[in-house]
DNA sequence: ATAGGGTTAG
């Protein structure tokens, strides 16, 4: 496929990034591969067959067994890599979801009683460097070797004393003599360290160790990547790793199933995983179940469920059963990216292999279908929890009142609460912060202001997440003087703000029409070493053209300028060195002074792509990878634009950043659609790789575009693809319509796509139901300014066309028509069929050097 | 050496 690129897909790019590189060397692997392209794009007016998905039936070995079974999707597949990297799942993620410290699961410890007489002598003497010592002389000879020590670190660590375990440690290390028990001793207290999150304590006991000539031990480097790992410093578990090949140590399966481990902690690619899975086959280690338990938690950071699946059929073919870890792994990927259905499927087949599901299952599948929506069989699972017998804990009570916090259901999310506490679990900082988020999203600021005196009086630590959880609250509340105090508190804590922090203050005030201050705190955080991240632009980018009644102006001129590369780099630096100023605090204090007002909307427009486009600049020059929220939020831009000049500056922006989605974006616009359309093809199966939300999410952004600038036929072929490949999860039959997850250009695209079949229905003599309905939904996914009513947007159309159809008495979000005067409609004009039919405003004949055969033109 | 929780874009 694809071997004969038009012009505008091969334009060069500014910089070579692994996202170009990883779309490139994908296309080379499926053109060859195993997964063929879809066989014909044929448009059709009806609904495609139902899909038979063969992705769930584990594959057919060939012939006898190979090394690797060759059936299976490559490990190092490029498509998974392109996947990861394509939907911009957040990198954060790992870091917030660490908690050390957790018990260790095997009870099975082989320490001796007098250690543990000697672990509370020990306690007793906190902070007294000398008795301790003098403990451990009088305990010298009584316990017996690093078995002992070993539980003396780690019960230290949890109480944390992690100093008093260093002291045990040299104590106990001085005092041998045998090195491979000196290694032993090292080890251990380095994977105690680990485990607490004290991976620079230690990097500096091994460090010692090796020096000292008894750290040299695949033990010790193990020890120490998993201590990374559990920090989520993948690059640094690495680094060992190179490290110990130059020290000629040979790894062993250990060292290797906690370096993909920390792959998946550090939220690497996909493919730095499998390289490493590839290494260690090279050098003839054989996967274990925790390999690929390790591996199915890399899919989960990247949301490769088509890969998860893959290595879970992979293991059953190598005969490794799953456990209770593969199950809520897998179930992990599947709930994270929306496959609630496969989530069921698979959790059902649990006790068919005796795998009984746990707290853990029950809270991964509830939150999973929580963040699709379907709250009432969340709501159903926890019962089966509890029916089932398996007892809440605090994640699954946090999970749950997070649930009702986040609707609003604040009397349900309470008795949570108090359920929560009748069960002993105090409320935590996550407890609360849900709370707050939840009455904050409600506008109820005097219940925030309440809970947080409360968390003050019990005594609960406000943290990073609590304060700006408030912060954003009370500025998309316009509550600015509150905003300011929050701040001012927050620094007096002494905490540090990082990316999302910022991020989340930027979003703030981008949804309130303060593009301009965003950018200058975009350029404050830079300038004080946090790195804004892809989300950060988004939200900038994401706010263009959006109009709010606040514009944004400033009383000296001078004092902000929102393209910080504009300013000559030493002129910007002294600024900011002259005044040492905190910009957030500037910015609040002006907006709670009501010193950013209203600007002349004519100049705003200006300002704006300006602005813009100076983030776009800034961008590049971190060399920020976008992703794919960033491209649908650039032809989001392009559909709030009221000129073409004006969309081709953004457009110009995506083919910077990716030449296939600009080559297709583009190419539909200019009605290239013949020559681009197998590309486009292909961009879709990209996006179909992705979470449902984000890839119909991308479609509409698409369609909406194409919509907005008279492409209204491309429109339609982008959005008939996307009902094949089933992106809006809707129906489409011969009685109903559900547009309720699209955007209005989709919608409208559809619905000519759908009153045209029913208008064949009609023509070929055949009966129609009783009764047409047409779902909106709210209209809620459409980004386009004043056109963002889904629900109108089809009253429009509907009407326009003189069709019967009317809103539900019962249900607003609903267009009716009995059958038959829908029937009576079409057939009362011969004109309806032209009406339906969509024509673009520029359309180019066909390159005959580049007429596809399965490029149809549409018919009836 | 392995599993679930709270924060930012859509």
């Amino acid at each position: 496929m694809a071997s004969s690129t038009p012009p505008t897909l091969t334009t060069s790019k500014p910089y070579q990034n692994h996202h170009i590189q990883g779309i490139q060397n994908h296309h080379r692997r499926t053109a060859n591969g195993h997964n063929p392209h879809h066989p014909s794009p044929k448009v059709s007016l009806h609904p495609p067959p139902p899909k038979t998905s063969t992705a769930n039936k584990p594959p057919v070995p060939a012939t006898a067994a190979p090394y690797r079974n060759p059936n299976f999707a490559p490990l190092s597949a490029s498509k998974s890599e392109l996947a990861a990297d394509f939907s911009g799942r957040r990198s954060t993620r790992f870091v917030s979801k660490m908690h050390f410290g957790r018990p260790k699961a095997n009870g099975s410890s082989k320490h001796s009683v007098v250690a543990e007489d000697a672990l509370h002598q020990l306690i007793r003497c906190s902070g007294d460097d000398r008795l301790i010592d003098s403990v451990l002389l009088g305990f010298q000879s009584k316990l017996c070797g690093s078995d002992d020590y070993n539980f003396l670190f780690r019960e230290l660590g949890n109480r944390n004393e992690s100093s008093m375990a260093i002291q045990c440690f040299e104590f106990a290390v001085t005092r041998e003599r045998r090195r491979t028990e000196q290694g032993k001793l090292a080890s251990s207290m380095i994977s105690v360290l680990g485990r607490l999150g004290k991976v620079e304590l230690a990097k500096k006991v091994f460090e010692t160790a090796v020096s000292e000539g008894y750290g040299n031990t695949v033990y010790a480097y193990s020890a120490l990547i998993s201590a990374y790992a559990k920090s989520g410093l993948c690059d640094e578990a690495i680094k060992v790793f190179d490290t110990m090949k130059l020290a000629n140590l040979k790894p062993n399966l250990v060292t290797y199933n906690a370096l993909i481990d920390a792959c998946g902690k550090g939220g690497a690619d996909f493919k730095r995983a499998s390289d490493i899975f590839d290494d260690m086959l090279n050098n003839g280690f054989q996967p274990d179940r925790i390999t690929y338990n390790s591996l199915l938690a890399v899919c989960s950071g990247g949301g490769l469920w088509e890969t998860a699946m893959n290595l879970f059929n992979e293991m059953s073919y190598r005969g490794i059963d799953p456990d209770i870890y593969t199950y809520n792994t897998l179930l992990d990927v599947a709930s994270s990216g929306g496959h609630m259905d496969s989530a069921f499927r698979i959790m059902a087949e649990m006790p068919t292999k005796n795998i009984m599901p746990n707290e853990v299952t029950y809270s991964t599948v509830i939150r999973g279908c929580a963040r699709s929506g379907r709250l009432d069989q969340a709501l159903s699972l926890v019962n089966e929890m509890k029916y089932a017998g398996i007892r809440l804990d605090r994640v699954s009570y946090n999970n749950l009142l997070a649930i009702y916090a986040s609707l609003g259901r604040f009397e349900e999310a309470l008795n949570v609460v108090k359920e929560m506490e009748s069960t002993g679990f105090r409320k935590d900082v996550v407890t609360y912060n849900a709370l707050l988020d939840g009455f904050g999203k409600q506008g109820r600021y005097d219940k925030v202001k309440d809970l947080f005196k409360r968390m003050k009086t019990e005594k609960v630590p406000a943290n990073l997440l609590t304060y700006s959880t408030l912060i954003s609250v009370y500025l998309k509340g316009g509550l600015y003087q509150e905003a300011t105090e929050m701040y001012k508190e927050f620094k007096q804590e002494g905490l540090k703000a990082d990316v999302v922090f910022y991020s989340e203050i930027i979003d703030s005030l981008c949804k309130k029409g303060f593009v301009e201050s965003s950018a200058l705190l975009l350029d404050e955080m830079t300038r004080k070493g946090i790195q804004p991240n892809v989300v950060t632009y988004n939200s900038i980018i994401n706010a263009f053209g959006q109009s709010t009644d606040t514009g944004f102006t400033v009383e000296n001129e001078q004092e902000i300028k929102c393209l910080p590369s504009v300013i000559p780099e030493g002129d910007a630096d002294k600024k900011l060195d002259n005044r040492d100023e905190d910009r957030i605090i500037k910015v609040f204090e002006q907006l709670a002074a009501g010193k950013l007002s209203i600007v002349e909307k004519a100049s705003k427009g200006r300002k704006e792509i300006i602005c813009v486009l100076g983030v776009f600049r800034k961008m590049h020059e971190l060399e920020i990878k976008p992703n794919v929220v960033t491209f649908s939020a650039i032809l989001n831009a392009c559909s709030r634009c009221s000129s073409f000049e004006e969309a081709s500056l953004l457009l110009e922006e995506l083919r910077l950043f990716d030449n296939q989605v600009y080559g297709v974006a583009h190419g539909l616009l200019m009605g290239y659609r013949e020559n681009v359309w197998v590309h486009a093809l292909s961009l879709f199966d990209e996006v179909k790789r992705m979470d449902s939300s984000t890839a119909s999410a991308f479609y509409n952004a698409l369609t909406d575009m194409l919509w907005h600038f008279g492409q209204k036929r491309g429109a339609q072929l982008v959005v008939l693809e996307g009902k094949r490949r089933q992106v809006w999860e809707n129906t489409w039959s011969d009685s109903c319509l559900d547009l309720h997850l699209m955007s209005s250009g989709a919608a409208r695209a559809m619905v000519h796509a759908w009153l045209l079949n029913i208008c064949s229905i009609v023509y070929e003599g055949h009966e129609l139901p009783s009764l047409l309905s047409i779902l909106t939904g709210w209209g809620k996914h459409s980004k386009v300014v004043g056109d963002c009513a889904l629900k109108r947007a089809i009253e429009a159309l509907l009407s326009g066309m003189g069709s019967p159809f009317r809103v539900a008495t019962t249900n607003i979000g609903r267009f009716i028509s009995p059958g038959a005067m829908v029937a009576a409609w079409m057939r009362e004009s011969t004109s309806i069929p032209n009406l339906l039919i969509l024509q673009d405003d520029r359309a180019y004949p066909e390159t005959p050097r580049l007429n596809h055969p399965h490029l149809q033109p549409l018919s009836l």
